[in-house]
RNA sequence: GGAGGGAUGGCCGAGUGGACGAAGGCGGCUGUCUUGAAAACAGCUGUGGGUGUUAAAGCCCACCGGGGGUUCGAAUCCCUCUCCCUCCGCCA
């Protein structure tokens, strides 16, 4: 949510952030004049709130009968006049607040612009790409020659776009989940273990409502929503809460499976495991004060790179670009790391700076010490990482001539003994 | 799912139609006293919005779980929803 004293001051800055983004301006006017109108009301509201609170007051005071008839009959006219402007009032402050929320974050300058992901700006390479004598295979011909992936009856038992992990392959998934959160945990990450499920409050605070409800899944019987990442539940934790600045930063952690409609993308990589409906992830979530957001994002950047080159997988990141970037974010990172048998670069994990903007739409604050005023944290996310991408890469990257694959040395912690992964 | 009881400020807890943004206590902050601390005493101590200002003060409005209603006037009466507690049922 955007700061409507924005719009008051300094509207040209909402309507550059949109033409960069790429979207209709229009909308910035509409806000304003729908501000007029809504102060202007307020005003005339109060002042007849003020005038009946004090009549209210003389009458319980007075001890003339008369007087007091006289004045309760001027009252219930004030009363009429005021039940008009607040139905106005009433039905204009969730219109402007319906519209200020469709706003999408204010663009960082040193965002690149561009239209779509193609024009995203490569900042870093990091790591060689595995080098092979042998033609490597693609996921979806290794997982199912090892066993361990089993697409059929995925599709049997929910559709396209969902699979089965087997024995190892399970293990594989588990043995990341746990490596990951321990690597986040001890980097002064707390862990959490939310609700999947969630209240529609709770989607609307992390941005993903109202504008994006249809790639989410919904219970209609219930009105629970279907968490799409743990930056959900995480941003959430701390609603409507008056933080202490003692107790910034406050960094989480916490693994979740995610769900996505994908209707976006329907027809679109549908093969292997790259992108389904199901997937699970370990995020990253910080609050902090405004002053050290910048610092935190790189903290951030720097943790979920960790994963990265502690399972030896070569990676690059990327600025993303005015078009690419997400609702909430002012500025965003991606990771992606390369997988050598479908011979591409994955995005595993998002690492993105919202500033204010969720913490307002979410109420989370934080009092400056010996200050009397609140003031909005800054909320930082990023994932730390996605899985099923994680996994093809690893699967990828460390196959062998012979078919098998060599598990990275950083998991033999949870691997039970496996080391390596021997075809069917 | 059924029956009953609850929800008040950072916390505890009073308040059944006007003097209540709300007694009292605890906690916190400031001051006096003290070499310092403790104790004692005094004062202050919620959030959001509007107006105002260089900034502030001030003034006004709203908020006693959420929404709606009755009334000149609601923490207080009525309706409804949510959540919590107790008992019963069911269950990993």
């Amino acid at each position: 949510m955007l700061d409507i004293q924005i719009f008051r001051e300094n509207p040209d800055l909402v309507r550059q952030s949109l033409q960069r983004r790429r979207q209709d301006i229009s909308p910035v006017d509409q806000v304003i004049d729908l501000d007029q109108k809504r102060r202007a009301l307020l005003q005339r509201v109060e002042g007849l709130r003020a005038e009946k609170n004090q009549a209210s007051k003389a009458i319980g005071q007075s001890q003339d009968p008369g007087e007091r008839q006289e004045k309760i009959a001027d009252m219930k006219t004030l009363g009429v006049e005021l039940e008009e402007l607040e139905t106005e009032l009433k039905d204009l402050e969730p219109e402007l607040e319906a519209l200020l929320s469709t706003f999408p974050n204010l663009v960082d300058d040193r965002v690149p612009e561009g239209a779509d992901e193609s024009e995203n700006q490569v900042m870093k390479t990091v790591g060689e790409k595995p080098e092979f004598d042998f033609q490597p295979q693609p996921h979806w011909d290794l997982g199912p020659a090892l066993g361990i992936l089993d697409f059929e009856r995925g599709v049997k038992l929910s559709g396209t776009r969902f699979y089965i992990l087997n024995g190892i392959g399970a293990r594989l998934q588990r043995a990341l989940v746990s490596f990951m959160l321990d690597s986040h945990t001890g980097h002064g990450y707390e862990e959490r273990y939310t609700p999947f499920m969630v209240k529609e409050e709770v989607v609307y605070a992390s941005g993903q409502l109202p504008k994006f409800a249809d790639n989410l899944y919904h219970d209609h019987e219930d009105d629970f929503w279907w968490v799409p990442t743990a930056e959900v539940p995480l941003t959430s934790l701390h609603k409507d809460e008056i933080l202490n600045e003692e107790d910034l930063p406050i960094s989480y952690t916490a693994y979740t499976p995610c769900f996505r409609r994908e209707k976006m993308s329907a027809g679109r990589e549908v093969r292997g495991i790259k992108r389904g409906h199901q997937f699970d992830k370990v995020e990253m979530y910080i609050y902090c004060r405004p002053e050290d957001s910048e610092a935190q994002f790189l903290r951030m950047q720097a943790d979920a790179e960790r994963i990265c080159l502690l399972l030896d997988l070569p990676y690059r990141v990327n600025n993303l670009c005015t078009g690419d970037l997400g609702f909430a974010a002012a500025y965003t990172s991606d990771i992606e790391v390369w997988a050598a048998g479908c011979g591409e670069w994955l995005e595993v994990s998002s690492v993105s700076n919202t500033r204010d903007f969720q913490a307002r739409r979410a109420a989370i604050r934080y009092r400056p010490d010996g200050g009397k005023k609140t003031h909005f944290v800054h909320t930082l996310n990023g994932s730390g990482l996605a899985l099923p991408r994680v996994m093809i890469a690893v699967l990828e990257n460390n196959q062998q001539k012979d078919g098998s694959v060599v598990i990275p040395e950083v998991l033999h912690p949870w691997m039970g003994g496996v080391e390596v992964i021997e075809p069917l």
